[in-house]
DNA sequence: GATGAATGAGGATTCATTCAT
DNA sequence: GATGAATGAATCCTCATTCAT
C-alpha cells in the first residue's frame, strides 16, 4: 500500500469518522462518505470489503490509536496508583479529543452484539489486560486490595471510564472530558485500595 | 384499551424482544416481527407509529419493569448500605432475568445518539436519581463518604451495573448475572465508604 | 331508502365532496371521509360498493341538481337569445355557488379517461343537448346563424363556461364566478348570431 | 447531459406518456414505466426525483415542443384573422399527433389542483399571452373588436380549443383532430369580428 | 486504479375492503 | 343496520454493490 492508496484509505475513513457521528451507522450512506472523502463510491470498494468493513476499520484505527498512542507506554513506571490515574487520565483525554470518534466509540460500536463481541474480544481485552496488569502491580505492592479479581477491577475500572465517557457525549455541553479525571481517580482508587 | 387490544400490543412487544434481541433493530423487518406476533403487517400500525415506536415500546415497557418492578420500593427502610446492596441485586437479577430484553437494553438501546438521548433523558435519569437519593441517605447516615457528588456518585454504581451486564451479555455462558451482584456490591460499597 | 338511511347518505357524500375537494379522490381515504360524514369505516360500504362508487355518487347528484335545478325549465318561453343567457347565467351560478363541488367538477371530474368517459356519455351529453335544443331554437328563429351544426355549437358554449369556470377554481381569488356570466355570453351571442 | 444519459431520459419519459395514457397516473407504476423503459426501478430516480416529477417531466417536454415548436414563429407576419386561423390549425395538428400525449394533455394533467395550478401558471400562462397578442394585434388592425378584453379573448379562443379537443380523444373514432380546425377557427372568427 | 451510472432486491408504510360482533 | 379492528396486497423509494469504460 503506496503512499497514495494509504492517504485515500485515510480519506475515506475520515469521511466516515464524521457521516457516521453524525447519523449513525445505519443514517449515512455509502454514497455520502464517498462524498466527503471525495471519491466515487465504486471506490471505497477498492479499500473495503463492504459497509461494514469501514465501520471495522474505523474502530481498528481508533483502538490502534488509542492502545499504541500511549496506554501502552504506561508500564514504565511509577506505582501503582499513579498508573491508574495516569489510565484514567489519558483514556478520558484520549475520548475527549475528538468527539466525532468519541460518539463513534461511545455509541455506534454498540451497534449490535455482532459488533460488540468483535470489540469485546479483541482490542477491549488488551485493554482489560493492561488495566489488569496494574491492579496486580499494585496488590503485589500492597496499596490496593488483595481480594479483588484483578481482571474484575479491571472491567469496574473500565465501567467507571466508559460510563463517564458516554455521560459527556450526551450532555454536549462544552466540558472537556477530561476534567473529570480527578472524581472518576478519585472513586477508583478508594475502591481499589487495601486497608 | 381493552384485554383484546393490550393482548395484541403485548404479543407485539414480545415478538419484538425475540426478534431484535436476535437480529438487531436494523436487522429485523416490521414483518417478521408481525409474524411471531401472529399479526399482520399492517395491524402493527394500528398499536404503533411506525418501526421505530416499537422499540421504544419495548423499552418503556422495560423500563416501566425494571422501576416500577422493584426499585421504587426500596426506599422503605434500612440503612443506605443496605439498600445499595438491594440496588445492585435487583438491578442485576432484573437484568439477567430476560436474556433477550437484556441484549435489548445492553446493546440495542445504544443504536444511536437519538436513542440514548432519549434513554438518558428519561427513565436513566430517574433511576440515577434514586441511586443518588440512597447515596445521600448514607451521606447523612455517615455511612457513605461526604466529598462525592452523589448524582456523580449514582453515575458511577450505574456504570458499574452496566458494565457487569454488557460483559455478562457477551460472555454468553450459562451464569446466572446475579451471581456477579455480591463482587459489584462489594467494589462499590468500598468506594462509596467513609472513613 | 329511509329517511335515515338516506340522511346517512347524504352525509357520507357531503363529508366526500370536502374531502375529495381538498385534497382530491386519490389525496383522500374512505376513513377520512367516514370520519367527517361521522361514520364508521365500514358503514360507507353499506351504501357504496367502493370508493369509486362514492365519486360517482357525487358526481350523480350534483348533476342531478345542476340539471334538475334549472336548466330544464328553461325551456318553457323566450327567444334563443334570452335562453343562451340564462343558460350562461344558470351554469354559472350555479358552479360558483359551491366553491367545493366547482373543484369536483372542473378538476376532479376529469380523472381518467374512464371517468371523462361516464361524464361525457350520460350528464354532459344531456346538457348539450339541452344547449344545442337552443341553438336549433335560434336558428328557426333566424336569429342564430344556419351554417353552424347545432352540436358543435352546443360544444363550443360548453367550452367557453367550462373554460371560464375552471378559471375561477384557479384564481382562487375571492370574485364570484356568475360576475363572468355577460361577459362569456357577449362572446358567444357574437359567435352565434346571424347576419 | 451526454447523449446515453439523454436517450435514457427520453425513454422513460417516452414509456410514462404510454403507460400513464394507457391507465392513468395513480393507475401505473414506477415499475411499469420502468419495465417498458428497458430499465431498472432505480434507474428512474436517477433522471427524477419521484413520481410526480415524471409527470411534471412528460408536460413540460409537451409543452416545449407544442410551443415550442410552431406557436411561437407565428408573431412573424401576416394579419391577425390568419394568424387566430394558424394558431387553431397548429393547436390541434399539435394535440391530434400523438394520441397518448393528448391523452395525458387533456384528462391527466387535470388530475388535481396542484397540476392545474401547475399548468395555469406557467405554460399555459406563457401560451395565452400568445394568443391575447395575436387578439390585440387584430384589434389594432381593426378587425377584432374592441370591447373585448384581449386575455379573456384568448382563454375563450383557448376554452375552444381544449374542448375540441377533449371530445375529439373521447370520441375515439378515427377522426383527424385538424379536421374540425376549420369549424373551431369559424366560430371563433365570427366570435371576435369587429363590425 | 478510479469512476459513477446502473442495478434490483428489500422494506416500511398505506389503505381499500372485510367480517365478527 | 352499524361498527371499527384487522387484514395483506400493493407500491414507492433507498442504497449497497457491481462493472463497463
Amino acid at each position: 500500500m503506496n503512499r497514495r492508496t494509504d492517504d485515500k484509505r485515510t480519506r475515506i475513513l475520515d469521511a466516515a469518522v464524521v457521516e457516521i457521528a453524525r447519523a449513525g451507522f445505519y443514517g449515512t450512506t455509502v454514497s455520502k462518505i464517498a462524498r466527503r472523502a471525495g471519491v466515487a463510491d465504486g471506490t471505497i470498494y477498492l479499500y473495503f470489503e463492504n459497509k461494514e468493513a469501514i465501520l471495522v476499520g474505523v474502530f481498528d484505527r481508533a483502538m490502534d490509536r488509542f492502545i499504541g498512542g500511549g496506554v501502552l507506554e504506561l508500564g514504565s513506571g511509577g506505582d501503582a496508583s499513579t498508573l491508574l490515574k495516569e489510565i484514567v487520565q489519558l483514556h478520558l483525554e484520549l475520548v475527549g479529543e475528538d468527539h466525532d470518534m468519541a460518539v463513534i466509540l461511545q455509541v455506534e460500536l454498540r451497534h449490535s452484539l455482532h459488533f460488540m463481541n468483535l470489540f469485546s474480544r479483541t482490542r477491549l481485552r488488551e485493554y482489560l489486560e493492561i488495566i489488569a496488569g496494574v491492579v496486580v502491580q499494585g496488590q503485589r505492592e500492597g496499596v490496593f486490595r488483595a481480594d479483588l479479581e484483578p481482571m474484575f477491577s479491571a472491567k469496574m475500572v473500565f465501567g467507571a471510564l466508559d460510563q463517564v465517557a458516554t455521560d459527556w457525549i450526551l450532555a454536549d455541553d462544552n466540558s472537556r472530558l477530561s476534567a473529570r479525571a480527578e472524581d472518576v481517580f478519585h472513586f477508583l482508587e478508594r475502591a481499589l485500595a487495601a486497608g
